[in-house]
RNA sequence: GCCGACCUGGCGCAAUUGGUAGCGCAUCGCACUUGUAAUGCGAGGGUUAGGGGUUCGAGUCCCCUGGUCGGCCCCA
């Protein structure tokens, strides 16, 4: 090619003209752009320009940056897995949220001596500068080259096929098909290559030191319970060192707000295992909070129009038969309880057992409360509320305190709507939820849509009422003014759903209400109501539950408040601290009058010094101390203390009782 | 459920190659009676998750069961 011949290309939006032979390196020299953009697509620096491209920088520290950083680390993992061993065979090994992972199969587990290891080996590769070299390929060509790399040759054939390559799309993703080497410029050679659609950083000493391997763990291959598992490492890359550091940080403090651990430390609940996996006790100062939360939740039910109900634990396997759950949940359920059998001494069962099972779920039995008269159109919608405890066999595995856990309580409502106002129910539902979500302390969120997936036989119900019922849920989580994110085909069977999705204080994605319409259930439970023309009609149901679980939801604003729990929730809202015994009176008459209004205060008489209750209660977390000493009493006025250790002194205490008084009133949090 | 790691007084941790269980906090008692995040002294508390095995001897090695943790799969 003549080096004279110039091309027309846009260079961030600006039209130059720049020789026919130039590459990314030509245009970026800055040492912070590791990749390109061309025509929408990223590319490697070394993409040699075509005319008429329009071109961008991809900075390290962007989105699409830290991807490639991440990948590369990945690659880099990889070439030091097979530098140590010769028989470890590569899965895929994608850029994942702060950090990458790898697939390999090994016949022994790695160790974290293991890791340890890599990362000494990675270093080395990193340091020796080599060079991601991109070549393509074709399939056959590839097959030949990666003959050693049996999960590496059936993503090939995938690609050939039609079939949905899912994570793996990193490695081959639509296009050609390339295969990126790594290429030790001092030795002049290639020391390793991978199948993999790039793009990647120029070199690996670009990678830098701001990464860390963290754990090992068991990953299915291609994400399918039925294929072999192989061992997965993952690692974090950052473009600094200090920004590692950052984010370990961030974990550390992610930790401190485990709610598992703020549980036992703040004595709130524990799993003992005498009882079993999944299965938690509160303890009274648990107690407390949970009862505030619902007794809050209770209230606001009662005052929006819900009506209360209550359904037995157990109840004979034809309950969920009819409901349908046995027929498709039944691994989910604990096993039946078999009942009454009767055998006579032949052996011969005389009377069947009955099967009972604990329920995993509430509709049904609130589908029987609606059954249990004719309904008219006058008694719609109806609103059945309840503090559902359910229970559901989950997997071992997939246990977590109090989020995910056997045995747990739903604020569970079913709506029978008439099919002409689901959009005022719905809305109204919506608001409601959000509006109680709020009381609890949780304001930042969006909503997820999810929708029937076209085609599917699975979905029950007539398509028109699917539409409709979708376009309905899509004006009102529009109307909300929240950012709604479509989630298609993530509806369940029986009918399309709006999920609320909440933002903790550290900026973690909670699901916490969902809002979902059946189809199914009134179906199956043939309800029905006689509507104003006399005919017979059948309702929608509405599921919706604001904190799906109680516990669930508790373990969520424990990891949100870090256990500094507002004061309207604390176990204990004031502890009062004398700075002598003698000022302790005193003191009991300020929480006589504040536990006159309900306020949970206790007086520290025990014979620690102030300074060490002062401490106690700190780490406890109490919102508010009142100190008082000789100065104090004879001003009648208290010091208070907050949790963040300021202090106010010589507050005359009416004062300091309605600011307490009005701080839980409100909800606020100190 | 699968893969791996782990389980020592209420909690957090120790215990060289297997050699006969310690520390801090908490608890209890005594003294101290204190002005904003740990007063001092003393005492009690563990058949090392449960069971089995190897060994002269097991917290330490092996097996089973239960539980926990990190992932994967799952979450109607």
């Amino acid at each position: 090619m003549n080096s004279n011949e110039l091309i027309s290309i846009h260079v961030e939006g600006k039209p130059m003209q720049v020789p026919a032979d130039s590459t990314g390196f030509k245009l970026f020299t800055e040492k912070n752009i590791v990749a390109l953009r061309v025509n929408g697509e990223l590319k490697d620096l070394s993409y040699l320009l075509a005319d008429g491209d329009s071109v961008e920088g991809v900075a390290l520290e962007s989105a699409d940056g830290l991807n490639i950083l991440r990948h590369s680390a990945a690659h880099v993992l990889a070439q030091a897995v097979q530098t140590i061993n010769h028989e470890a065979k590569l899965g895929i090994g994608p850029p994942i949220r702060d950090g990458f992972y790898y697939d390999f199969d090994v016949d022994r587990p790695f160790t974290p001596e293991d890791l340890k290891a890599l990362e000494k080996e990675m270093e080395r590769i990193i340091r020796s500068g080599q060079r991601f070299i991109r070549r393509v390929s074709s399939e056959g060509e590839a097959a030949l080259e990666l003959a050693g790399e049996p999960y590496k040759l059936e993503l090939i054939g995938l690609k050939s096929g039609s079939s949905d390559v899912g994570e793996a799309s990193v490695e081959v993703g639509v296009g050609e098909l390339t295969i990126y080497e790594n290429f030790d410029a001092k030795e002049g050679v290639v020391v390793w290559k991978d199948l993999c659609r790039g793009p990647h950083l120029p070199n690996t000493r670009m990678i830098g030191n701001g990464f860390a391997l963290t754990r090992v763990a068991a990953a299915y291959w291609r994400g399918n319970e039925l294929n072999k598992q192989l061992q997965r490492i993952y690692g974090t890359a950052w473009p600094t060192k200090e920004e590692l550091k950052a984010h370990q940080v961030q974990l550390e403090e992610a930790a401190k707000r485990d709610h598992r651990r703020l549980g036992a430390e703040l004595d709130l609940f524990s799993f003992p295992e005498e009882i079993g996996s999944g299965l938690a006790v509160f303890h009274p100062r648990g107690g407390i909070i949970r009862k505030v939360m619902e007794d809050y939740s209770r209230k606001r039910h009662e005052e929006s129009g819900y009506e209360f109900v209550y359904s037995p634990h157990v109840t004979k396997a034809n309950l969920f038969e009819t409901s349908g759950h046995l027929e498709w949940y039944a691994e989910g359920m604990f096993p039946p309880l078999k009942l009454d059998e009767e055998i006579d001494e032949d052996g011969n069962v005389k009377r069947q057992a009955q099967d009972y099972y604990l329920k995993p779920m509430n509709c049904p039995f609130h589908c029987l409360i609606y059954k249990s008269q004719a309904r008219s159109y006058r008694d719609l919608p109806l609103r059945m509320f309840e503090f559902g405890t359910v229970y559901r066999y989950e997997k071992s595995g997939v246990l977590h305190g109090i989020t995910r856990a056997r045995g747990f309580t739903q604020d569970d409502a079913h709506l029978y709507v008439a099919r002409e106002s689901i959009e005022v129910e719905l809305t109204n539902v919506l608001n409601f939820v959000l509006e109680l979500l709020r009381d609890y302390g949780l304001t930042d969120f969006y909503l997820e849509l999810s929708t029937k997936e076209e085609g599917n036989p699975k979905f029950v119900g007539d398509n028109d009422i699917w539409v409709e019922a979708t376009e309905t849920l899509e004006r009102v989580a529009t109307n909300s003014g929240l950012q709604l994110v479509p989630d298609p085909g993530g509806a369940a069977f029986y009918g399309p759903k709006i999920s609320v999705q909440a933002k903790d204080a550290i900026g973690r994605t909670w699901q916490m209400s969902t809002i979902q319409l059946d189809f199914n259930l009134p179906e199956r439970f043939d309800l029905e109501y006689t509507a104003p023309d006399g005919t017979k009609q059948r309702p929608v149901m509405i599921h919706r539950a604001l904190f799906g679980s109680i516990e669930r939801f508790f373990g969520v604003l424990t990891e949100h408040y870090a256990g500094h729990f507002p004061p309207w929730l604390a176990p204990v809202q004031v502890v009062g601290v004398p700075v002598a015994v003698e000022f302790s009176p005193y003191l009991h008459g300020i929480a006589t009058e504040l536990r006159a209004s309900g306020v949970r205060i206790q007086i520290d008489d025990s014979d620690e010094r102030m300074q060490k209750k002062i401490r106690n209660h700190t780490m406890a977390k109490v919102p508010y101390m009142l100190i008082a000493g000789a100065e104090d009493q004879s001003q009648g006025a208290v010091s208070f203390r907050f949790r963040d250790g300021t202090q106010i002194n010589g507050i005359p205490r009416e004062e300091a009782v309605a600011r307490i008084l009005r701080d839980i009133a409100e909800k606020v949090q100190v």
